[in-house]
DNA sequence: TGTACATCAGTGAACGCGCGTTCACTGATGTAC
DNA sequence: TGTACATCAGTGAACGCGCGTTCACTGATGTAC
């Protein structure tokens, strides 16, 4: 990042990347906006002319990850259509994609502790996400008898949940549990046993 | 907590229930030494009587918080035995009651980022409450066609996935989402579901 | 093409704060005689 | 039962630190004439 004067030229957007730099190094909690600014090249003063302070930086990183994030999941059902369990799987998988390659904005979304009432930009990008993997679920329920067709939120809420609990507890460097399986496979196995477990997938395939 | 005298009686313990409840009200990274020695009535110098420093004291809090949840696996799974479906499921939901019941040693385990290295006790606490979930994991496995078995490890990191995610996600006061579902039946809901995958449960019960 | 000027992005010094940690100390406790 | 003394848990003052935030300022940029 370096200065070519007194101007910076994109001082916004080169804090941003910075804590996204300083997040994936020590976490939502470890990132200060003092650092963000010397990292940037830039006094901490300087950040006040684009952001409110340290929680408003923090929610512009978590608002672009909402966006590559809805982007991507957006992408792998659109990939897995016309099939709903290619769809559905797709999204899984995008998830912990999202999570590996964007461990940074992750944090911020996820583990940064930012109520998404302080930013309706922040509560649409979020509502969007989960809209894309409901969809996926729902497009899975209607392949279901309707008389034993759990709720779609439920489903897109399990495979949320065991996509998160994949990448908190397996995919990170977390406190030395080695992960037993890579955690592609654990999320890949996991969807594959409970679409079974749905009566989607053929019990013996 | 009140002070008798000059001396507390029992400092130490007081110390770490004090550290439970800053932990529960704002999480292992909001939670200072200062402000647990002030809640014990006693001035930071003294929390170096009984511990190494801050992180000595959050390692202790985790270290007695994998001592309950090992307890509270063990007995769900006796409970359970002979059934291994049975011992299963109810390591699940120990796993959800013991991070709602226990949030501070919850988070000071799982979220504080603490090396399991740094202190053989706290290694060992953690192996024993995985030992638990893997031991019924292979029960299950058990009943199934030796040809067609997968490894147990991959079953309880399957349900120990989904439990974290369950409590991550829809089990604390989270950013914003509201829960869908009482995570209590978000989990039962996606173990059934799971175990039917693995072709444990009759398909349409 | 050159000059005056408004704009506003970034400076640098300062602030008050709470943090973890250290140190020489003090005073309560319990034991030996 | 009473006294001297060793032990050591907790005190209180001090430290250096980095934090987020504020403020009056300065100097680069671009526009109007």
């Amino acid at each position: 990042m370096p200065r070519r004067g007194y101007h910076h030229g994109n001082l916004r957007q080169a804090l941003v990347e910075a804590a996204i730099r300083l997040i994936e190094e020590k976490g939502p909690q470890g990132f200060t906006l003092s650092e963000a600014a010397k990292d940037a090249g830039v006094t901490p003063a300087a950040v006040y002319r684009h952001f409110e302070g340290r929680e408003d930086l923090l929610a512009e990183v978590a608002k672009q990850g909402y966006a590559i994030f809805g982007d991507l999941m957006e992408h792998a059902y659109e990939q897995g259509q016309p099939s709903a369990i290619a769809s559905f799987e797709a999204t899984g998988r995008a998830y912990l994609a999202f999570a590996r390659k964007f461990p940074g904005h992750y944090q911020a979304m996820f583990e940064a502790g930012l109520s998404l009432a302080r930013d309706p930009d922040l509560a649409r990008g979020a509502a969007r996400a989960q809209a894309v993997l409901e969809k996926a679920a729902s497009g899975l329920a209607d392949r279901l008898p309707p008389d034993r067709r759990p709720p779609a939120a439920m489903f897109s809420a399990h495979v949320w949940a065991m996509s998160h609990g994949v990448v908190e507890l397996f995919a990170r460097g977390s406190p030395g549990t080695r992960a037993p399986f890579p955690p592609e496979e654990l999320l890949e196995t996991g969807i594959g046993i409970y679409l079974r477990g749905l009566g989607l997938i053929a019990p013996d395939e």
